[in-house]
DNA sequence: GTAGGGTTAG
């Protein structure tokens, strides 16, 4: 055909160009080499003739996607315009040409060639010209047209609505529906359309029911397009009540407005109505509900946790063929995902899913995680990275981050971070993954890293200074935390509930009942003291501020309690060690019916049980967890392995450890380690460290103090002193305050003091800022009254008083460490010094004494 | 042209 046409134009010429043209385009011949042509091309300028084709080329070539060729031509053909004359009509498509190949420039430079040629009156020059204006974001060049323009005619104000909508910007699309009006021009039913979609995404209520006046007024709602929208609008405002109004008002309804209303409730977590509306929809008879009628169903059952209804969905969608279509695979996997039921999820994914996108990894990355299955979303991440050519985005992270900091896995939350600067995704824009970094490193106690990567994101929401202030409270730093809270009432954004239960959680992690007072204050005037979790997060924070009082007095008013309140106040007597209390409460809780106990108050009973004086209290909350169902998790028997060990019953914790099986986790070898600690069995607790590692388990923080505490109350100083260096050396673990009084205890108690120092020197123990310094070279300063050496523990208390100088304590000990070497002066006068501080200049440094 | 899968803090 090419060939035909290139050296037969006389041919051409004859027949009808455009439709050649036509032809020869969807042939996939080369439209520039077309043009190009050394016969064709100058032959059809020659003839004035061509003229009406070449136009048509033009435009053919734009609407058939071929942009650049379009503007090559009309690039040819204005060089040479004397003898040519360029059809204004063709200027739509060719600016539009500009849009899609984003040139803005040669689109600018086209208005101004069309300003010279005298074009600016025509109506579809000036609506092509706002369509490309638009398209780029250029309102500010799309109002100046709109205002330039001599007459002002209906076309073009409705196209301004259009374009304006179609692009996003929702607000201008508006503004012209008015000007329509107010022209007093009659909308086209595009532009009701999308004037009813900007009152959606901008939630105006207000102008949303004025406009479904409108509709009604001038006929509207005969169309099936505009009630879908008006639907979809109130739906978008959490109108379900209007929604279903408009609904019940249309005349026609197709599928769309059925799946719109069902979808709308779905997103409420109405699942009854959900449902019930496909019932009435199947009713109605004549419409085959569609993938997006499931979607809906299926997001339903898992915003209400509704398993079986789930699986039913599930079924139907298997029957219906509709779950060949991955997205509707993907909505499943998640339900099951959200019904706690991970298996179901993976089942589908693996065996179900004909085709996988990245959300559908996402999703059950993000199943797994978020129930506690970390271990697996993690090896999901990994499988996803080796076996699918998908590239991690930033939802992936943000749900793969939350398993790393459960698996307590700082090197995985290092090199995922380093694996997100390398695909460019760190640069604090993100705000939800930013949040998610921040979380993570937080959770895994380097407080340094979280602060640093939250100082860089650029627009942090509530969520985001909720995490960093959580960071502080979960990291024992209560003081930064509020200094954290203060700077986030600075800055723009409002604190949320969550503020609230993490700043009465600072609060109680300070003890300080004034400032939990102030917080219960600060709660009431946001109104947030109505919440349900703000509720149980205050009787926690008056509990630890060793107010029982108002925590009955809550717990007693509170209207709705839950499962949660209950082991709230439980777990406040069992830290306030009242067991009786806990007892008590307890029993009322079996009485109320509607409350079952779940492992969480079973943990708070065994824990008050096994402090009661007469010793058989391991032994009835064991039988309340065996009736109670709840003795095959291994939390309780954790538990219950503690009491025993606490207790002296270290046989019965041996046999309970014993028979775990599978439900054996960390936790449970470090409590057996301690128990057998406590119960002063070292060498078993170290025996047990071997154990541990031989069965595939790493010892953790925990591990190590339990087994130097074991060794220190054992009197095995070489041991101990084995585990404090393998914590170190072998699993690169820092050591904590609790490490470091064992092991100074133990060097001490051994006369072996100079180690001990040059221990904590050269661990740089009292480096960190945030590290409880003052505390271990507190530990080193007492070992050393006890050894009687002057010599370490003066430059112990030299350290200690310029790490902290506010802190007096440390003169107490180094009065006794003189008095315990008999020079009864210095222990005078440091002590001296000590008392004015306290008595007299409270607010004064030591530097400045 | 309308409805439509996954995302953080407690």
């Amino acid at each position: 055909m090419r060939q035909f046409l290139c050296s037969s134009p006389r041919i051409a010429s004859h027949c009808g160009l455009h439709l050649i043209f036509h032809r020869l385009l969807s042939s996939a011949a080369s439209p520039s080499s077309l043009c190009r042509s050394p016969l064709l091309f100058p032959s059809l300028l020659e003839k004035r003739s061509f003229t009406f084709s070449l136009n048509s080329l033009i435009e053919v070539l734009a609407q058939c996607h071929k942009f650049l060729q379009s503007l090559f031509l009309f690039r040819k053909i204005s060089t040479i315009r004397t003898s040519f004359e360029l059809d204004p009509l063709v200027f739509p498509s060719l600016l539009s040409s500009c849009a899609c190949l984003c040139h803005l420039n040669i689109g600018k430079s086209t208005h101004g060639f069309l300003i010279k040629c005298g074009f600016m009156t025509w109506d579809s020059v000036n609506i092509g010209l706002i369509e490309m204006y638009v398209k780029f974001g250029e309102r500010g060049d799309a109002y100046q047209l709109f205002e330039e323009m001599p007459i002002k005619n209906e076309r073009f104000c409705n196209s301004l609505v259009c374009d304006f909508g179609f692009n996003g910007f929702f607000e201008e699309s508006l503004v012209f529906f008015d000007v329509i009006l107010a022209l007093g021009f009659f909308p086209y039913l595009k532009s009701v359309y999308f004037a009813v979609l900007a009152c959606g995404e901008l939630r105006r209520l207000d102008k949303g029911i004025w406009l479904y006046n409108f509709v009604i007024r001038n006929g509207f709602d005969a169309h099936v397009l505009i009630g879908n929208s008006l639907i979809s609008m109130y739906i978008k405002m959490d109108r379900l009540d209007f929604a279903c109004c408009a609904f019940n008002s249309m005349k026609d309804k197709d599928i769309v407005s059925w799946n719109s209303l069902i979808t709308g409730f779905a997103q409420n977590g109405n699942w009854a109505e959900a449902f019930k509306t496909f019932l009435s929809m199947k009713e109605v008879g004549n419409l085959i509900p569609n993938r997006v009628t499931f979607l809906g169903l299926v997001l339903a059952c898992g915003r209400a946790g509704d398993l079986d209804q789930g699986k039913s969905i599930h079924g139907h969608s298997i029957v219906t063929g509709l779950l060949s279509d991955f997205r509707l695979g993907t909505a499943i996997v998640d339900m099951y995902a959200k019904c706690n039921s991970t298996q179901c999820a993976q089942t589908v994914f693996q065996e179900g899913m004909f085709k996988k996108s990245l959300v559908s990894w996402n999703s059950l990355i993000s199943g797994y995680s978020q129930n506690g299955h970390y271990w697996e979303a993690a090896q999901l991440f990994k499988n996803m990275i080796t076996e699918s050519n998908l590239k991690p985005d930033s939802v992936t992270f943000a749900n793969v981050l939350p398993a790393y900091s459960g698996l307590e896995s700082i090197e995985l939350i290092k090199s995922s971070h380093a694996l997100m600067v390398k695909i460019g995704l760190e640069k604090g824009k993100d705000v939800v993954l930013s949040t998610a970094v921040v979380d993570a490193y937080g959770k895994c106690l380097d407080v340094a890293a979280a602060k640093l990567l939250f100082t860089c994101i650029e627009k942090p929401n509530a969520a985001t200074w909720n995490a960093m202030i959580a960071v502080y409270c979960l990291n024992h730093y209560p003081e930064l935390g509020m200094l954290v809270f203060l700077e986030m009432l600075q800055s723009k954004v409002s604190p949320d509930a969550v503020t609230v239960i993490i700043l009465l959680q600072l609060c109680g992690e300070l003890g300080s009942l004034k400032q939990g007072n102030m917080a219960h204050c600060y709660s009431l005037s946001k109104g947030f003291s109505s919440h349900h979790t703000v509720q149980n997060t205050m009787i926690d924070m008056y509990m630890r501020c060793g107010s029982v009082e108002n925590s009955e007095n809550l717990f007693r008013l509170m209207p709705v309690k839950s499962v949660i309140t209950w082991n709230t106040m439980l777990s406040g007597y069992v830290k306030i060690g009242s067991c009786f209390r806990t007892m008590k409460v307890f029993s009322q809780m079996l009485s109320e019916s509607e409350y079952s106990p779940d492992s969480v108050t079973l943990i708070s009973l065994i824990q008050a049980a096994g402090a009661v004086v007469s010793g058989h209290g391991p032994s009835i909350a064991h039988s309340f967890a065996v009736k109670l169902g709840l003795d095959a998790e291994a939390l309780v028997i954790n538990s219950l392995m503690d009491a025993y060990a606490k207790n002296g019953m270290i046989e019965n914790a041996r046999s309970l450890f014993m028979h775990m099986g599978q439900m054996r986790d960390q936790c449970s070898w470090n409590v057996m380690i301690a128990g057998y600690g406590i119960n002063g069995q070292g060498v078993k607790a170290c025996e047990l460290v071997k154990q541990m590692e031989e069965n595939g388990y790493k010892p953790d923080s925990i591990t190590f103090t339990s087994v130097l505490f074991s060794c220190c109350h054992s009197g095995l100083i070489e041991e101990g002193h084995e585990y404090f260096h393998m914590m170190l050396d072998k699993y690169n673990i820092k050591p904590g305050l609790q490490h470091w009084t064992c092991i100074i205890d133990m060097l001490g108690h051994a006369g072996r003091l100079e180690e001990a120092h040059r221990l904590v020197v050269s661990q740089n123990a009292g480096g960190d800022a945030l590290s409880d310094s003052d505390a271990i070279w507190g530990a080193l300063l007492d070992a050393s009254r006890m050894n009687m050496n002057l010599e370490v523990g003066e430059l112990a208390g030299n350290t200690l008083s310029k790490l902290a100088p506010e802190n007096c304590g440390y003169h107490i000990l180094l009065s006794n460490l003189y008095a315990s070497c008999y020079r009864w002066d210095e222990a005078t006068k440091v002590r001296r010094v000590f008392e004015d501080r306290l008595t007299k200049k409270p607010g004064i440094s030591l530097v400045q004494i």
